[in-house]
DNA sequence: CCTATCTTGGAATGATCGTTCCAAGATAGG
DNA sequence: CCTATCTTGGAACGATCATTCCAAGATAGG
């Protein structure tokens, strides 16, 4: 009998993603939300619930859809070293050239405002950087088997290490640092675990 | 024949900071920044400017307090490796326990915040980003001349990834990390770009 | 077509935002 | 002590914040 939503919540999720990921979370109104997905304020309310909530959606789709496909394109790369290189690369390429240039990681970013903030987010947060760490180990394991990894390394340690290199790539791209001082910084780090290819 | 200032700019600014560091700039309202000063809103406009101009001077105060000495300490420490291992314990210790524990950095906070932001604020990240690296190249460049760090390495990108390094675990503990895992993660970074001691 | 039920637009809410303003208070040179 | 000049407390400003509310509109089973 009743009506049915005008709108596909999906999409609207998607909007408001991208925008709390440009604009940044906190910063962002409703005002901002409604007109970027041209809901009303009943709709939003009614479908999402109040920002907080609307936030956490948010960030949980940021990650369905920015996260989860990288991650799980490095944890399914058995070439080893090559695809940590191949997933800094592009990180640091997605991170300071085309469509979301200078928009850092919206999990980065809501590292440095989630002090004291919900623990939803923060477990969210926990959430993501276990599975960051875990494809890391993944390609690490992948690497040692075809001996291109340093011995006497301890594998949990060093991808908490590159997860870490990461979070800070995606921080500092947002506050215009260079592609190439970037990409120098993690080469060396990986360059330090790894030994030179046999030829 | 004026007036003059019923209180210490100083002292305010310390207390600003503080606020900021602990709240997150954007987070915290005027009326915040009026009760933890004392202040009244006249003083505070009547010296600082308005809210942008605040947030600059408790940026730079934090530079000045809470940075400047650390980096000045590494920069000045001769012993190489340990000097660098050194900074990351003491770093991981104050970002987890005491005081200021899961307060992060209000430099690195302020990056993920900084987008679109005004260039005033990213020159001062910049400004900061450049003295921690070459405090860390200079560190680096001791444990080079003792023999404690691999040949083949870019002193420059080294220096930059562990500044990164850096980076990563103010942001992480903000969000809660443990200090063991982060410890876990710096000591497989400086370890790999060092060789053991001789005995 | 009727009507119960949900959705929608948009006005209205009270709170808080950063900022301004002014009268009253404090100061120190004359 | 007088007065020019700055500081101070605090009211007031308009803008924006997140949220609520209700009448009008849309829908689909009967």
């Amino acid at each position: 009998m009743p009506d049915v939503k005008h709108f596909d919540p999906e999409v609207a999720l998607d909007q408001v993603m991208t925008l709390f990921w440009r604009r940044g979370a906190e910063a962002t109104g409703i005002a901002e939300v409604v007109q970027a997905t041209g809901l009303s304020r009943s709709s939003l309310y009614a479908t999402f619930g109040g920002k907080e909530r609307l936030q956490a959606a948010a960030l949980g789709r940021y990650l369905e859809r920015q996260s989860r496909p990288v991650l799980d394109a490095l944890a399914a790369d058995t070439r080893g070293v090559p695809a940590i290189t191949a997933f800094f690369e592009r990180l640091v390429a997605a991170r300071c050239t085309g469509e979301h240039a200078r928009w850092g990681c919206l999990v980065t970013n809501t590292h440095a405002t989630a002090g004291g903030g919900p623990p939803e987010i923060r477990e969210i947060l926990d959430r993501h950087h276990d599975a960051l760490r875990a494809a890391m180990r993944a390609a690490l394991e992948a690497a040692r088997a075809k001996g291109r990894l340093r011995p006497g390394l301890d594998p949990e340690a060093v991808a908490e290490a590159l997860t870490l290199q990461a979070y800070a790539v995606n921080l500092r791209s947002r506050a215009g640092a260079e592609a190439d001082v970037l990409l120098a910084g993690v080469r060396a780090v990986v360059d330090a675990f790894t030994l030179a290819e046999e030829r």
